[in-house]
DNA sequence: ACACGGATGGAAACCGGTGTCAAATCCCGA
DNA sequence: TCGGGATTTGACACCGGTTTCCATCCGTGT
C-alpha cells in the first residue's frame, strides 16, 4: 500500500529541488554536472527507491531494450544453458531475454519473425543452430536494425558477428583418441544433410582418420538425423556389418544413445565390445549406462560473450570469436579388446 | 533504404483524414467506431504495413505486455517444455515472453526478482517448481501487480492461479501397476524433503501399496535429492539390502537412471532383475536403455493454460486448473520373474 | 570593475501512443 | 422543419523519460 505508486523522474525533481533534465543527467552519468548536485539527487533516488521506466526510456530513445533469443530446439539442454549464459551478461544491466522457439519448417517462419522483431523492437537477436545458419534470416535481422549474434559450429562468412566452437578440430581429436586407444575399424554417424555442425563433424572425422594412418571404410560410415530413432537405425547398420566396428562416433549424443542401445540389442557389451563417443555432452551423456564419452561445447561461455557482443558491441567487438570444445572422457571408450 | 523511418500513428492519421484518437481506436477495435471510417483506415494501416509501437503503447497503458517465467531450472526438458507452451497460446498475441533464470538459493532472490519485475513492469509471471512453492515469492509478485500463476503437483492455497498436475493419483497409479505385474517388495525413492511435489509422490506410493494390499518395508526407502548422483547412491543402498526389492519407483528419471546405473554396477539385469519405475517422462526417459517405464506429466498443455490464465484471466478462469499425469509404460517395467 | 567563455541548469518540445470530454453529426419522431 | 438523444469524431492533456536551445552563473584576464 505504501507503493500506491511508483516514483517518477518529477518526484525526484521536485523533492531534489532541481529539473528532469538534471535528474536526467545523473542517472545517464552526464560527465558535465556539478558533484554536489549529483549527490543531492543521488541521495533522493535512493530514498524514493527510484528506478526509471523502461518503456518511457525506450520510447524516447528509440530502442528497447529487450534481446531475442530465437531458436528451433536443438535441444532442451543447449538452449537452456544459453539462456543462462545469455543472463550471466545482462543480469544487471537493464535488458531482458526473451524467447521465441519456431519451427524452421513453417512457410511463414521469416514473416513470423519479421513481426516478432518489428512489434518488439527487438534490440539484438540471437539465432541459435541450426536457425542461425540461415543467411537469409540473418539478413532479415538485420534489415530490421537488430545486432545479429549467430552461434555456430562454423567460420560463417559474417565473422563479426560470429561465436563458435570448433567442431572440428574437437571431432578430429576424439577420432585420434579412438586410434590411441587402438581402434582402426572406426564406425562415424553423421547428422543430416545440410546442418553445417554436421558437415564439420564430418569433415572432423575424415580428418581424424587421416591423421591417425587409418582408411575409412564405406560400410561403416552412415547417416542420421541427430534424433534417438535415427542413432538407433544407423547403430543397427553398422553393427549388423559383416565386418562391424570396434568403436563408433556419432556425431551427437542423442544418436549415441541410440547407437547404445542397438549394442544392447546385440547382446554386445559397451565398451567391452564396442566403444562409444559422441558430441555435445548433454544431461543424457552422464546419466547413461556406460556414462558417455563425448565432446563438450562450452555453450554456456558462449552465450555469454555472445551476449556481450549484442549489448556492448564495442567493447566485445575484439573478443575472441572461437572457442574451443573438448574431449570429456568417460567411460564409453576404452582399450579395444579382443 | 525504404523504411528509413517505421510508420507511426500521425502518419496513419494523416494519410487517411483522420485524427490519431479514430486510428487508435482502430487498433484497439473500439466498438463505437463506423464501420466506413474502419475500413478506410485499415486500408491505410495495411498499405503502410503499420505496427503499434509497443513502447508507447506500455507507457500510455502503465502496463507492459511482457510475461516473464521465472524459474531455478527443475530441469530442461521441463522448462523449454514450459516456454513452448507458453509461446503456443501467446505467439499470435502482443504478449512475449521473458525468460529469467534464477538461483533459488541466492540470498539476495526475492530483492533481485523485485528488481527485475519493477524494472521491466511485467504484466504476469510464471513460478516454476520448486520456485512455484515459495509463497513469499508468490505474493511479491502480487504486490508488484503482477498476476501470477505457479505451476506445481498439489493443491496450493491460491487456487485461482494454480496450474497443476495430480502427482499423487498418478504414482499411485504406478505403483499399481507394479503390484499388477506381481511386484510385492517395492522399493521407493523420494524426493528432497521440503518439496511439495515429493511429499506428493511420497504420499502416492503409501496410497498405492495400501491399495494393493502391500506392506512397507522402512528398509526399501530411501531418499534423494532429484539428482542423478543421488539415486546412484540410492539404488546402492536399496540393492545391497539383505531382501532387496524386485522393483523400485524412483521420484524422477534422473534419479531412476541412477537406479539403473546401480543395477547395472551389481550386475542386475533390468527389467529381468529388476524393475523401474521414474517421473516426469523427460527426455532421458526413452532414451535409456531399456527405455523406462515413467509417469508423463502433460507440461505443455498445463502450461498453454497457465499462459491463458496469464493473459486471458476474464476468459481463462473458469478453465480446469488440474491436469492428469499419465503412466508411460515402456520396458523397464515387467511381471516379476524368479 | 567589466567583458567573456565555459560550466550548469531550466523550459518546452518531443517520442508514439491513450484517456477525457466536448463538439459534430446522424437519425428519428413530433 | 426542428428538437433531442445516440453515435462518431477530434482537441488536448498526459504517460515518463530525453533532447534542444537558451539563460544563468562562475571564475578570469585586463
Amino acid at each position: 500500500m505504501a507503493k500506491a505508486q511508483k516514483p517518477t523522474i518529477n518526484d525526484v525533481a521536485r523533492l531534489s529541488g532541481v529539473s528532469k533534465k538534471t535528474v536526467s543527467r545523473v542517472i545517464n552519468k552526464s560527465p558535465l554536472l556539478n558533484q554536489a548536485t549529483r549527490e543531492k539527487v543521488e541521495a533522493v533516488i535512493a530514498q524514493l527507491d527510484y528506478v526509471p521506466n523502461p518503456q518511457a526510456r525506450a520510447l524516447a530513445l528509440r530502442r528497447n531494450f529487450l534481446i531475442g533469443l530465437i531458436h528451433d530446439n536443438p535441444n532442451a539442454q543447449m538452449v537452456l544453458g544459453v539462456q543462462e549464459g545469455i543472463l550471466d551478461t545482462i543480469r544487471s544491466t537493464e535488458f531482458a531475454l526473451v524467447v521465441r522457439p519456431v519451427d524452421r519448417h513453417s512457410p511463414t517462419l521469416l514473416d513470423d519473425i519479421h513481426h516478432f522483431i518489428e512489434q518488439q523492437r527487438l534490440y539484438g537477436v540471437m539465432l541459435l543452430p541450426p536457425l542461425s545458419e540461415n543467411d537469409e534470416l540473418a539478413r532479415l535481422c538485420r534489415d530490421l536494425g537488430c545486432t545479429v549474434v549467430r552461434m555456430g559450429s562454423a567460420k560463417l562468412d559474417d565473422e563479426a558477428h560470429l561465436v563458435a566452437s570448433n567442431d572440428q578440430e574437437a571431432v578430429s581429436e576424439a577420432v585420434a583418441w579412438l586410434a590411441e586407444l587402438g581402434h582402426r575399424r572406426i564406425g562415424f554417424i553423421a547428422g543430416p544433410d545440410g546442418f553445417r555442425s554436421a558437415r564439420e563433424r564430418e569433415l572432423g572425422f575424415i580428418a581424424g582418420m587421416g591423421r591417425a594412418g587409418l582408411t575409412i571404410d564405406p560400410a561403416l560410415l552412415a547417416r542420421g538425423d541427430y534424433r534417438f530413432e535415427s542413432g538407433l537405425e544407423a547403430g543397427q547398420a553398422l553393427l549388423g556389418g559383416a565386418n562391424p566396428p570396434t568403436a563408433i562416433f556419432s556425431s551427437n549424443d542423442e544418436m549415441a544413445a541410440g547407437v547404445l542401445h542397438a549394442a544392447c540389442e546385440r547382446g554386445l557389451r559397451v565398451p567391452q565390445d564396442l566403444s562409444i563417443i559422441g558430441f555435445d555432452d548433454t544431461a543424457i551423456a552422464a546419466h547413461i549406462w556406460p556414462p558417455l564419452t563425448t565432446v563438450r561445447w562450452p555453450i554456456r561461455d558462449m552465450a555469454r560473450t555472445a551476449a556481450r557482443k549484442l549489448t556492448r558491441p564495442e567493447s566485445a567487438a575484439r573478443e575472441p570469436a572461437f572457442f574451443p570444445s573438448d574431449l570429456v572422457r568417460r567411460a564409453s571408450a576404452v582399450p579395444v579388446q579382443d
